[in-house]
RNA sequence: GCGCCCGUAGCUCAGGGGAUAGAGUGAUGGCCUCCGAAGCCAUAGGUCGCGCGUUCGAUUCGCGCCGGGCGCGCCA
């Protein structure tokens, strides 16, 4: 066995220190890393005073045996400085002063360790017990409004699989954003004008029609699901003694069916802040102003006796036709139009989250956005909105695809899948990968091994964490100290240190799955400290007779409870104290 | 044909210039007189699609192939 070079140097005296609240913000982790890197900067300043500060980076190691932070700087820098990297790392690790907070040491081939003192983990747990819900949240974005638009589908159908993928990316996404200190709105647009909702009305009708004994066609690309009949059923039933008024007919299937769609949300938990309806943009003569204003701008022309607009100013691949010759507009017109709403409305900020097959559209949108306000005092940037584009969920159900419900017709809805596997699972299982890859979601894994099923792993830490606490006071009432002040110095085994470790990271966890719109992120995180947890339950008993070293680990237990509570509230996913 | 995304363990997927590439699931074998066994521990499983380049170092970045998905409408 190779043993590698190893040099050891402590730092600091090794007496315990006595840390106050105060010296750290919310994240342990991130002052830590702030110091690491003040250190690293002082060292360089020493050993290569003209490299830039720049070099510095830290990593967490994957070996527990390298330490809780590393730098390649020493093996960046070697080159430059034409010396080898473990001569480079020793002089550096020599000219970094003294530390309370870490020890270092460097190995070859190069690496600079730094382990970090128990007593700063420990007080981890102190900020967690201290803050609360609020642990991992910051107001890094002062209240400034971001709008988040998702699910927006037409109301000619129930809810399919993939508006739940984006009714839990969106809810997740507005919840990332708001503890980030962003005040988010949550929208849903209604394309309850155009082709697609008169095709509804002529479905219905021709439903109708054949209740009636009439005669019916049916529209060749109409919607053929039992929903529709059910419309039909009910619209006999509301006293119409036929379906001729057409317009009449499409207005009671809408309102039908946006009642329907909200009752699949509900069942879903999920809730929007406002409903935008496309209609209104006609209604409204926003539509109108917005072709005008695109006119104005002189970034249109006619041909074929269409109007088009030069996308391909602002980087598409051609340019698009904005108002057919039959003098209807495009579908992207009133896009463009609602999207100027978002903007004067004062949303600076918006996030879109939608099937990767509308990724098309994106340069589109934002090219009429920019075109249409460049005469404005704040016109929009050219990265406005934001997109989350997600790839499609194919549902396997007895080792084949399921493709049709006998209700929704042509897909499988969300709420038969809620119905199924239960609201938690769904949302996890939506949320537990990135949004651009496929979907594939097994139902038999989700509902028959549902022991197998991740969403239970994470929830029986919390529920067994509550069950811990319940067995303490039947134990200790009365005999136990207060824990969230106990003295947390006993905490000193591997599993503490890394269940405490990983309490520290949240905060950064939440920070960047906000900045990368990645829910998954915290689906992963939570997994892992679940499974920290359990491993650690399993390996050392709680309720210890000691008093001091049971109140420490209480103390963990809490703050380890009060991260998942954090993590499953923010995915939407409850939090059982008992299963 | 062009554009975007994806090829990582049998399967479903993380990771994303650094040390021995990770989970879950499936397979095999252990662990309940003990706070919840919906749990834990161990073993097994890999040319990170292929090739060339950049780099001290590439699974990660660049280019080219191969394979898959989705777009490419005076549909939404």
């Amino acid at each position: 066995m190779n043993q590698p070079l190893l040099y050891l140097r402590i730092r600091g005296s090794g007496r315990r220190i006595g840390y106050n609240t105060e010296h750290f913000g919310q994240s342990m982790s991130a002052e830590i890393k702030s110091h690491i890197t003040g250190l690293l900067t002082r060292a360089l300043a020493k050993v290569a005073p003209q490299q830039p500060g720049s070099l510095i980076s830290l990593e967490r190691p994957k070996q527990a045996q390298h330490g809780d932070f590393s730098s390649p700087l020493a093996m960046q820098l070697a080159r430059k400085l034409k010396i080898p990297p473990v001569e480079t790392a020793e002089a550096l690790v020599e000219a970094i002063p003294p530390s309370d907070w870490v020890t270092v040491e460097f190995t070859r081939p190069g690496f600079i360790n730094f382990r970090v003192h128990p007593a700063a983990k420990q007080h981890t747990a102190k900020i967690v017990l201290a803050a609360g819900e609020r642990y991992g949240r910051s107001d890094s974005a002062g209240a400034r409004p971001v709008i988040v638009e998702f699910v927006s589908a037409n109301p000619t159908g129930p809810l399919h699989v993939g508006h739940g993928r984006q009714a839990a990316l969106g809810d997740a996404i507005g919840a990332l954003l708001e503890s980030q200190g962003w005040r988010v709105t949550r929208e849903f647009y209604y394309n309850d004008a155009g082709a697609q909702i008169r095709n509804l009305g002529l479905s219905v009708q021709a439903r109708i029609r054949e209740k009636l004994g009439a005669r019916a066609e049916f529209p060749a690309d109409g919607y053929h699901g039992d929903y529709v009949r059910e419309i039909a059923e009910k619209f006999l039933e509301a006293g119409n003694t036929d379906g001729e008024d057409l317009e009449a007919v499409t207005r009671f299937a809408v309102a039908e069916l946006r009642r329907e769609q909200d009752l699949d949300l509900q069942a879903f938990g999920v809730r929007f802040d406002s409903y935008y309806l496309e209609s209104s943009l006609y209604r409204d003569g926003r539509v109108q102003r917005t072709v005008q204003a695109l006119i104005d701008a002189g970034k249109t022309f006619e041909q074929d006796g269409a109007l088009w607009l030069k996308t391909t100013e602002y980087g598409d691949d051609k340019d698009r036709v904005m108002r057919k010759s039959d003098g209807t507009h495009t579908y992207f017109v009133p896009d463009v139009a609602y999207h100027l709403t978002k903007w004067e409305r004062g949303f600076t900020r918006a996030v879109n989250i939608q099937g990767s097959d509308h990724h098309g559209t994106v340069a589109r949108v934002r090219a009429g956005l920019q075109a249409a306000s460049s005469k404005w005092e704040r016109a929009v940037p050219p990265g406005y909105p934001d997109y989350v584009l997600h790839k499609m969920v194919t549902v396997m159900k007895g080792g084949g695809e399921m493709k049709i419900s006998k209700r929704a017709g042509s897909y499988v809805s969300l709420r038969e899948l809620i119905d199924e596997v239960g609201r938690d699972a769904v949302r996890f299982f939506l949320l537990s990968r990135k949004a651009d890859t496929e979907f594939v979601f097994d139902v038999d894994l989700a509902k028959s091994q549902s022991e197998e099923n991740p969403v239970y792993y994470v929830q029986m830490a919390h529920a067994r964490i509550c069950a811990v606490l319940e067995q303490r006071k039947a134990l200790f009432a009365g005999r136990d100290p207060d824990l969230a002040a106990a003295d947390l110095a006993p905490l000193i085994g591997a599993r503490e240190l890394a269940l405490l470790q990983r309490l520290g990271e949240y905060p950064e966890v939440l920070e960047n799955a906000a900045a990368e719109f990645a829910p998954h992120q915290i689906v992963f995180y939570l997994r892992e400290l679940a499974g920290e947890f359990h491993s650690y339950y399993n390996a050392e008993r709680i309720l210890v007779a000691e008093a001091p070293l049971r109140s420490a680990r209480l103390a963990l237990c809490l703050a380890v409870r009060q991260v998942l509570r954090n993590g499953l509230s923010l995915l939407g996913v409850s939090q059982p104290e008992k299963m």
